[in-house]
Formats: C-alpha cells, sequence, structure tokens
DNA sequence: CCTGTATGAATGAAAG
DNA sequence: CTTTCATTCATACAGG
C-alpha cells in the first residue's frame, strides 16, 4: 500500500486508564507534560527527516550508508505522523447548539466574558458534548471570520490587493499601530533577508554544518 | 506527487467518536508504556546521531553538500507541512527552540527578567531566528495559558482514579491543548484493543538493531 | 481516492 | 498579568 499504515500509536496513549492509586506502576501525566512530550518527539522526528533527506541526496552519489539507515528508519510513520501522537478529533456543534450560539451571538454582546461562557456551556451541554473551551473558540472564531468577511466585501476601492487573503503581504488591513514585520535582534541583520522564501529552519545556525550534532543531543527531557 | 505529502496526518479514525478514553485531566501510563515511550525517543536520539555521524563522514568528503544543504533543507519542517511559499510574518518557534523554551519554562523560574530573556534570546538565535520579543511573548503566553488551563481543570489531587470506563460523567475538560477533546460521542467506547496487527517499529527494533539505547547516550528523559 | 472549502483549535502578538 | 485579536494549522465534509 501506498500509504504505510500509521502505526497504533495513539492507542498506546489512549489506551491508559484504570488503577494507580498507590501503585507505584502508574505514572500520571498532566496534559501540559504530554504535550511536551509530544513537541519533543517531534523535534526528533524533524531532525530525523532532515537527517534522512539529506541521506538521499547524499547516497544518490554514495550509497555506502545505505545500509544501517535503512533498517533504522523503519518507521516513517512516526516520522512522518509525529506531530499527531495523541489523536485529536474536534468538536462539531450540533444543529440544535449552533442555532443557539448563533442566536446568542448577534443576539449582542460580542464578549461572552467567562461567567457567560460557563453559561451557555451549560445550557448547550444539554443538546450534546461540549466544553467551555469549544464555546469560547467558537465566539472567537465567529466574531473573527465575520468581522473578516465584512471587510471583504463592502471592499471596492481599486485595490487588486484586497484579495481574499492569500498571501497579503502587505499587511494593510485595519491592523493595528504596527506596521508588522516580526521582530529582530539587531544583530545578526543579515538573516532578515528572508525575503519570501522561507528558511525557517536549521541551517540558521552555522552554514559549514547544517545539523550540529549538539542539536540532536537528548536533553533532559521532563521535570 | 513527488513532493513528501505530509500532510496527510493519518487516516480519519475520528470517524463516528469511539475511542475516547481519558478524558480525565491526567493520563496514566503504565510503566510498560512509558518504557515503550523512553525507548522509542531513545532509538530517535540515536538515529539523530548516527545520520549526524554519517552526515560529518559524507560531507568530509563531498564538501558540496553543504552548499546544497543549505538550500534544500528548509521546508520540510515545522511539524507538518508549514505553508510552502508562504513569506511568514509571525514569528514560529522552530522545534529545537521550542524545545528549549519549553525546557527553561519548567525548569521553574516563571520570572524571565529582562536579563534572562537576553540570555535566552541569545542561545536560541543558534537554533534560528529570534528577538527579544519574541522570548517575552512566548513566556507570556505559555504562562497564561497554562494557568488558565490549570483553573479550568481541577485536578483531582493525587486522587487515584478508579477510572473503571464508564466516566459517563462529563468532566468538562477545558484545557487548551492536545489532548483529546470529546467530540460528538454521546457515548463512549473503551475500544482499546489494538486488535490490528501488530506496532509498528521501534520497540520491535531494540533488541536485534546496533543501538542499544542503554549504551548511547540518550538515556534522561523521564524522571 | 483526491481536491476544495468550512470551521474548530492553537498560538504569536497586542491591547487593557 | 489578563483578555482579545489575527493568522495559521488541520480536519470534517461535500464534490468529482
Amino acid at each position: 500500500k501506498g500509504v504505510p499504515k500509521k502505526g497504533k500509536w495513539e492507542e498506546r496513549w489512549t489506551e491508559n486508564g484504570r488503577k494507580l492509586a498507590g501503585n507505584r506502576l502508574g505514572h500520571v501525566m498532566t496534559d501540559e507534560q504530554m504535550e511536551v512530550l509530544r513537541k519533543q518527539i517531534a523535534v526528533y522526528a524533524t531532525i530525523c527527516e532532515q537527517l534522512v533527506e539529506l541521506h538521499k541526496s547524499l547516497t544518490s552519489q554514495n550509497d555506502l550508508a545505505g545500509v544501517r539507515l535503512g533498517n533504522l528508519y523503519c518507521d516513517p510513520l512516526i516520522t512522518s505522523g509525529a506531530h499527531k501522537i495523541t489523536g485529536r478529533q474536534r468538536w462539531t456543534p450540533t444543529p440544535m447548539q449552533l442555532q443557539i450560539l448563533e442566536r446568542i451571538f448577534d443576539q449582542g454582546i460580542g464578549t461572552p466574558s467567562k461567567q457567560k461562557i460557563k453559561e451557555i456551556t451549560n445550557e448547550l451541554s444539554q443538546h450534546g458534548q461540549i466544553s467551555e473551551t469549544n464555546v469560547y473558540n467558537w465566539f472567537q472564531n465567529r466574531r473573527a471570520r465575520s468581522k473578516r468577511k465584512q471587510q471583504a466585501a463592502p471592499q471596492n476601492n481599486g485595490e487588486s490587493e484586497v484579495e481574499t487573503e492569500v498571501e497579503s503581504l502587505s499587511p494593510n488591513h485595519e491592523k493595528k499601530t504596527k506596521p508588522e514585520e516580526f521582530h529582530q535582534p539587531p544583530h545578526q541583520q543579515v538573516l532578515t533577508s528572508r525575503t519570501t522564501d522561507e528558511d525557517l529552519c536549521f541551517q540558521n545556525t552555522h552554514p559549514t554544518t547544517a545539523i550540529d550534532p549538539h542539536t540532536s543531543k537528548p536533553e533532559p527531557m521532563l521535570p
């Protein structure tokens, strides 16, 4: 199969449950820790990916080292799928919930505030699973998108750059006070030339060694 | 699609709910699971190391590779295909930077003094572009969100959790990070069965392959 | 299957 | 520090 079957990784994580009590065998991880872990693995995945790429480009000329790697790199899945370690499902409002949300939304106040959120959540939970975060996000998105749409529609100022949103390089939107541009340390200015091409990567380190051995050393991971 | 399309993100297993195991805040892992995790990370570390070595030995012969490297490598990173051709306006931490930041963060001191920021920024700049403002904001956000999450999810104090599996209660999560949010599943299934064949790679490779987590430095990671 | 589009969620940056 | 905004990521879902 062209598409390698994704591993059963997630199950290893979700398969948890039961026990623990005073059991010394159980470990409890907070979601935050899980997140950290996930990212750390992602770092390795990234490094491996890059190295593998490198390896491939090199072996096209020198295939000597291929063997070993062949074995080690046995799981393209984990590598490419490291991001997802834990499956994430996304909440989908039921028609009913959506209706209510919608009603509340244009019913006025666009800032539900914490307390309000709680209430709403509580009410909606009677129509299906939902959490405060969901409600929070919903309003957040609703407002943002409503705004954007509005801005895009009436816009006819001969600006061809009005444009949906693709690569709106000119953040001439209503934006804020800042002309935009991400901060850059005073020194090392040179790198700023990252025009449209994106580099954001490791090579920024030292041109000579794209991969710094140090970076691949496992560091102390969890607290 | 010659391009290493990784965006696939594995098949949709989120169909109709199902699964959804730990809707408790914490995840409980057995030693076995922890061990597996540890090993997998260790393997990653080892692979990276070996690849780095390989890379070094190869480039010593063909330094031309170094050049290409600089260009070739830029994008496939950032978890899950970052936009290919888009100039990014906002700073995005590289996995490496994130790892470091994260480490510093939970390393205790939640008070990134001006001086400290400078140091951190300097260190991180070795792994990519970054400015003090970025670091500052990062900590600011990190703290705020961490806090919010915690508040929203009062965890049972070391309470053992039987977690039979019913859990029909609606322990409204709320956090902000990964962990699964409940979906639609009015009813949940344990579904833990790792029915599918076999588990992927890594742990299998462990014994036979040349790499031995113990001998190689990758070791420390979990408390 | 593969592609495009709607939208839930994550997060850097800024305002309050 | 807390709340809000803007932008981007990833996925659920409808079409071909």
